[in-house]
DNA sequence: TGCGAAGCTTGAGATAAATCAAATTGTCTG
DNA sequence: CAGACAATTTGATTTATCTCAAGCTTCGCA
């Protein structure tokens, strides 16, 4: 008995191992030492449907890995006009490394889990493992891409086109995270995993704007729904037209 | 005379040694020999006003850092409506390394230098030499912030905002660009180094409303300006009243 | 299984910004 | 330095989206 829990002390136990995002998030290249290491730093800790992970302002003393769940990523005006800056599937990364303050707030979504590291422990890790500032570098070009692709729905779409473009957005990035479908094919039917009002604070619009153009999508027969966040794509192309 | 081309063969100076920006840009923290390393990889190019340095949907050729001038990033619908992603000043990294097309435009907004890698030389340099490579993504993720800045901007601001917010942006950038300037004070006077159509495809407006906006800071005595460009800020506190 | 409340949809009217159309200003060229 | 052109400003009108105000669903929970 003593001897196993000398062995697996159930405060080590590698998580890391089992990890479902093992092998796409930035951790991805490690070796299984580097791995050890990590597990030894990093904690997984489960968030509620609606808790707060990271606030706008405050000091950046985590970073972490989404393993399950979906979050948000937004900011705030004074007069409190909300404006969400991204969503986190599972593998995407979280948190501001090298620097000193959040420059937004992460709230989860649904359910969530996260895999969570107290940023100073992550950054002396980083700066001695090559490979993963690497992966993390990667990831955060990416980031800038679709963050960038995002400004011109912004700057310049309409609603319906924001609409199309979140539509098709949802519909890949719930495939890639519910990566079991090896298939590989993006779904037609997929839970939206957010409110109207979350999707108005996504695109830049009303509730009541989104709601009008959601009842639209379904007069067209362009989209089919079951209950509030069931969504079927019945035509792809006309949303793929809108969103181009 | 042989000699000497040999010791300075006149296709082999080191530029790196007398550029402005060497302490500012990615390559800041390199020792010479890694400078002399990156400086033969590299070389010097020359932008004119309007010029294209990279096409979005192109194969990704080229990064580099912008040495002087101001440049744009841009995206555009298909039919042809245009959003900024952002403008690039002397000390920036441009470009999309490790990936295969490039996600935008660029275009000298003023006439430019730039040091220009082919994307493969510079990746190959950077996976050999850590601090390059650490630099590099400590500059994506502050322009990832930059970034998500401006989408709450173009998400939830009117424009009397959006523009108090670029006025504001500009100033602050445009000193750190001139930095003979050591008193590191934001000053009030600056030049635009865009027309107002560019000020409109950065803000998400039309050219109309951009137009109006500035007369109305102007006769509110908010901004003076002589010329098109030329702008002085003369109640700073009601622009980041707004901006906020 | 039905109550209550939150979330969503719909309608009517208001409005900021877009659009369309001149007029004006600034800039460059010959 | 005039003329011409491009860029900008200004004006009038339209429109997409917002705002305000009900009404209607859905869903969790007693």
């Amino acid at each position: 008995m003593v001897a196993m829990q000398a062995d697996h002390p159930t405060n080590e136990i590698n998580f890391c191992q089992a990890c479902s995002v093992r092998n796409r998030a930035i951790c991805a290249d490690l070796d299984d030492q580097e791995i050890a290491l990590l597990n030894k730093i990093g904690r997984r800790r489960r968030l509620a449907l609606g808790e707060t992970l990271l606030w706008e302002g405050d000091e950046a003393v985590f970073v972490a890995n989404v393993v399950s769940g979906v979050l948000k990523l937004y900011t705030q005006t004074i007069d409190g006009r909300e404006q969400i800056l991204g969503l986190a599937y599972p593998s995407d990364f979280l948190g501001r490394p090298f620097g000193e303050v959040s420059p937004y707030s992460v709230e989860a979504l649904s359910e969530s889990i996260v895999c969570v590291f107290q940023r100073s422990d992550f950054e002396r890790f980083a700066e001695e493992h090559g490979r993963l500032e690497h992966k993390l570098l990667e990831r955060t070009l990416g980031e800038l891409d679709r963050t960038r692709r995002w400004m011109l729905l912004l700057g310049r779409m309409n609603a319906e086109e924001r609409l199309a473009t979140l539509l098709l957005e949802i519909a890949s990035r719930t495939v890639l995270a519910t990566c079991e479908n090896t298939s590989w094919k993006v779904p037609d039917e997929f839970e939206l995993p957010m409110s109207r009002q979350q999707i108005a604070d996504i695109l830049g619009l009303t509730i009541e704007t989104v709601s009008r153009q959601f009842t639209k999508f379904r007069e067209e027969g362009v989209i089919e729904m079951r209950g509030r966040r069931d969504v079927t794509i019945r035509k792809r192309d006309a949303l793929e037209m809108l969103a181009a």
